[in-house]
DNA sequence: GTCTATAGTGGGATAGAC
DNA sequence: GTCTATCCCACTATAGAC
């Protein structure tokens, strides 16, 4: 529960300015009278529309959630319809939304306060791929873990030169896709989300 | 080049305090002033020993890396005199080391300033695993990039209650390791480091 | 809905005395 | 080697006027 409160129009337009400001300048480059000053106003105007900051940094982050899922959601449906494989079209579609919005990924991935996002979003966001592995979470949540690895190691700059990620991309997909003894089915222990 | 200057003694102690300080309270925790506090003396003073605080960042992610390598060698050496398997052993010692300092972690695959390292600390950090996967270095860091996606993901606490970590762990190395179609030997395309 | 003024907190770093 | 005093910066957020 403890769902966001509903946002102003006006509101919604300080989030967007926040989230320009975040992937132009970087974390740092996100303060309140910086919004304010693109935006014509000074710092303590903004909250007569937002309460807090904390409220900007979660509405990023719900946006962001909400924008993963609909990539990765288009890309399966894409792909059943050419008859390609969705699961190699998802994965393609989760990096290129990654790569594309580097410090909003960042922030959804280290800042996340699950009780203030918008309900059903981090949910929502995983479950392109949770269908294309037919509900094996066992799955699901490696081929995640090795997307979100190989993710952070292109944006933090981590592979020597010469390294060709997209290689690598695909050999751990290869690999992590069809490794041999699963039970299919919905996996064992786990609870919910992603 | 641009290797770091030489750190005095004390210098050294105030790289301890600094580690212990962001272990315990997190990167918001380490400022000059509280660093010296823990010292008994004030802040001004430490300038007598480290040039500003970038110096001991670096000196921390250069400590990291050579931590690393010492953990992940050493685990090696272990099961080869156990007849064990090493890289197995190797990605426990280097999950293990990076659970075991969450915020330490973080840091160095955060803010790497690759000109400001101890020479040759970021290389030696992964030569264990080079060589338990023969110097194939695409498998290396494919491998890379799943402990490190893993490790992100529950420090950040991204997997949902009731996830079974060890076993996405366990799963997913297997099916990394073994995966077809390498032609071992020396990778291709690639030049340098870990 | 926006303003000015300001409180309150924290930070990195330097000058100059001892 | 450490001190005091200080500068300068930046930030979030509130009070009260318009």
């Amino acid at each position: 529960m403890a769902g966001p409160a509903e946002l102003s129009p006006r509101a919604l337009e300080i989030v967007a300015v926040a989230r320009q400001l975040l992937e132009r300048d970087g974390p740092e480059g996100v303060s309140m009278r910086r919004i304010a000053a693109e935006l014509g106003i000074r710092a303590p105007s903004l909250y007569e529309h937002v309460a807090d900051k904390k409220t900007l940094e979660n509405a990023m982050v719900s946006q962001a959630f909400t924008e993963q899922g609909d990539a990765t959601r288009a890309a399966a449906e894409r792909a059943a319809a050419e008859g390609a494989d969705p699961l190699d079209a998802i994965g393609n579609a989760f990096r290129d939304w990654a790569l594309g919005h580097p410090h909003l990924y960042r922030l959804m991935t280290e800042r996340l306060d699950r009780d203030a996002l918008q309900p059903g979003a981090e949910l929502y966001a995983g479950s392109a791929l949770r269908d294309a592995v037919g509900g094996d979470l066992v799955r699901a949540r490696v081929l995640w873990a090795f997307a979100h690895g190989m993710i952070m190691l292109e944006l933090n700059d981590r592979f020597p030169p010469g390294t060709d990620p997209d290689a690598l991309w695909a050999e751990g997909i290869a690999a992590l896709r069809s490794h041999p003894p699963r039970d299919g089915g919905a996996g064992a222990a786990d609870g919910g989300g992603r």
